[in-house]
DNA sequence: TTGAAAGCGATACCAC
DNA sequence: GTGGTATCGCTTTCAA
């Protein structure tokens, strides 16, 4: 019982060779129904289950697909955690973690190509030219998921990536706010020389610019939690008129933003100030809040990595640039009061409440 | 360029032989300075790495470790991939996910046990005894994360499990609500027959009965934020006097639950009701609250995790059972008010806001 | 359809 | 310390 149960040892219990018990576990192979279901007897009998690795290293393919995240924060990569890993399980492939800190990422490269990896899906950490050249040489195909190849570097077109329009996403937040009639609109921006930020700001800009407005207010809060409250307090801090509506960079600083906005300033969102964010992050993460959001499909940017990561590992496709549509969404996670409190009532009539129901819904129960 | 080089190679360029290499890349092996280096460069020309699969084969230790897991929306888990998955890169481990929705956790566990996994953590998914029992026969070690063993179904010690003193940690919701006089105390279940809930339920009603008080209302959230917002209606729906106090079986549902409570009924916590959670979520999820919580230690879980598995796979130790202590803990995300609006004074001094700092603090920029 | 035999890329054990 | 050789468990020709 120690030791697992091999082919060959199915082999003889069938009294059949060892390559006929290769070919009964392989789809389309040329055995006789009889043969299989004799191997087939044998390996339950004996509890057999093909190595996988030991096949990885015939066939030359693993079937795994390593993911190299940074710090998960933001509640967005879980979702890309779940979703990437649940299509290519479907799929018979399987997914790899490798947490990475940033500038590690080229240590971390080298234990990933250790393991024969047949392909590299990189969602949060800095993709270096070196990285990309070493992918390459091995032949791995990299998708950059949510950030796109740095093209001083190399060519345009060696690097597979998915992202969502963030251009188009900062001019639709940008006509949003001004569509409410703000003009003293901030701007709180992620990491400055991030892809996501940088074209989301471009687009932002550029349609207030178009609509003879311009930017208030900018800080800078680094795609951080307390990032993103300091820069909140520094954008209503100034010397005149506080902003009254804020694009941030990301939901994950847009919450941190809210929380300042309403806790320390004693301003009500989005009655004193509009907030609009950007990403997709699950309902627990804004549930206190009506969030305002450019939204990213984290399925559809799944769904293009996995067909990028298919074309590349088996049709040999030339890399793509792959770029997801985003929308705007209105959050509320719960109904309208039916009961009003003093307090609550004051506030005014809760006008849009229920304009977009929550649409988080019909998941399974968290386990805890 | 277009197949990687293998040891041979490296052998060939080093003028050495095939062994040579290996040893040359074996930390404590018997090999000379000279010819180590000859090797290095040799490698280094080629840009040759070790595969790890085929050493695997042979070795008979895969340095993997298989991570299964539910949904992921509570936002407890990202925490344990992360910080477990950074833990086992330390000792040269890496983890592959797998998401199994409940019941096809039979399925994914034969896609597991063809990677010849070293080790299986199983954090969110049930583990059937079926399942427990293949794992013996293969002889993986398993820990249980964040569950208990199914005791009817086989020995109290044939597997191993981390948990946090889910018991001690109810009595302690009890005795804070109790403390700050409490009377009418509702608790909002999970799961009714996860061993989390059961434990938690538990030492919540002993501590509740000790001192002469009970369970004012129950009601059944299955561990959903939806499920979760139903009961919190049906808690302050009945026909008496609406509970002045919720124990709430995790934080996913306390978080939720805080949000009916404050934006559907028009209450305030902790003023008209106070809210205790359990778990530990990252401050993105609670940002908006003062979220008072009997807080696991996602750290201390992991590590006695890692423990765990190494005592499996290298020492062949019994399974134990380890049980992390849990504490309360008050969590505010902002500094109090510098300035007050109207609104904000009217709800009286901001009385403890600033009675524990935040914690969260100290983690780097989440990328975007 | 079937079985024998040659790898895949490394480690382990053996003499030297 | 070093090089040969068997071996890990499987897929894949190649004959039969």
């Amino acid at each position: 019982m120690k030791t697992a149960a091999t082919a060959v040892d199915v082999a003889r219990l069938a009294k059949v060779s060892q390559s006929a018990v290769s070919r009964s576990f392989t789809p389309g192979a040329s055995v006789s129904e009889a043969t299989r279901e004799r191997v087939m007897a044998a390996a339950r009998k004996l509890g057999y289950r093909p190595n996988a690795l030991a096949r990885s290293l015939i066939t030359r393919r693993s079937r795994i697909v390593a993911l190299v995240m940074g710090y998960l924060q933001n509640q967005f990569y879980p979702l890309v955690i779940e979703q990437l890993s649940q299509q290519l399980q479907k799929q018979g492939y399987h997914v790899l973690m490798f947490i990475s800190d940033g500038d590690a990422t080229d240590n971390v490269l080298d234990e990933i190509l250790q393991y024969q990896i047949d392909g590299i899906v990189m969602a949060s950490a800095m993709l270096s030219p070196t990285v990309a050249r070493q992918c390459a040489d091995v032949g791995v195909p990299v998708v950059l998921f949510n950030r796109v190849p740095d093209l001083s570097a190399f060519g345009r077109h060696s690097t597979c990536s998915v992202t969502s329009d963030n251009l188009r996403g900062g001019q639709l937040a940008a006509e949003l706010l001004l569509a409410r009639g703000h003009r003293r609109i901030a701007f709180l921006a992620g990491l400055e020389k991030s892809s996501t930020n940088l074209e989301r700001e471009r687009g932002f800009g550029q349609a207030l610019q178009a609509a003879g407005a311009g930017v208030y207010r900018r800080a800078v809060g680094h795609y951080s939690f307390e990032g993103a409250q300091e820069a909140t307090r520094a954008l209503f801090a100034g010397p005149g008129r506080a902003p009254d509506a804020v694009f941030v960079a990301n939901d994950h600083m847009a919450i941190a933003a809210m929380d300042v906005i309403r806790q320390e300033l004693g301003l009500r969102v989005p009655q004193d100030v509009s907030v609009v964010g950007f990403d997709d992050v699950p309902q627990a993460a804004w549930g206190a809040y009506r969030l305002t959001t450019v939204a990213q499909s984290v399925g559809a940017m799944v769904d293009a990595t996995v067909t990028l990561l298919n074309e590349q590992m088996h049709d040999g496709a030339p890399p793509r640039n792959v770029v997801v549509p985003c929308r705007v969404v209105e959050r509320a996670s719960v109904r309208p009061a039916p009961v009003r409190s003093a307090r609550a009532a004051a506030a005014g009539p809760s006008r849009t409440a229920s304009a977009t129901p929550a649409r988080a819904g019909s998941r399974r129960a968290a386990a805890s």
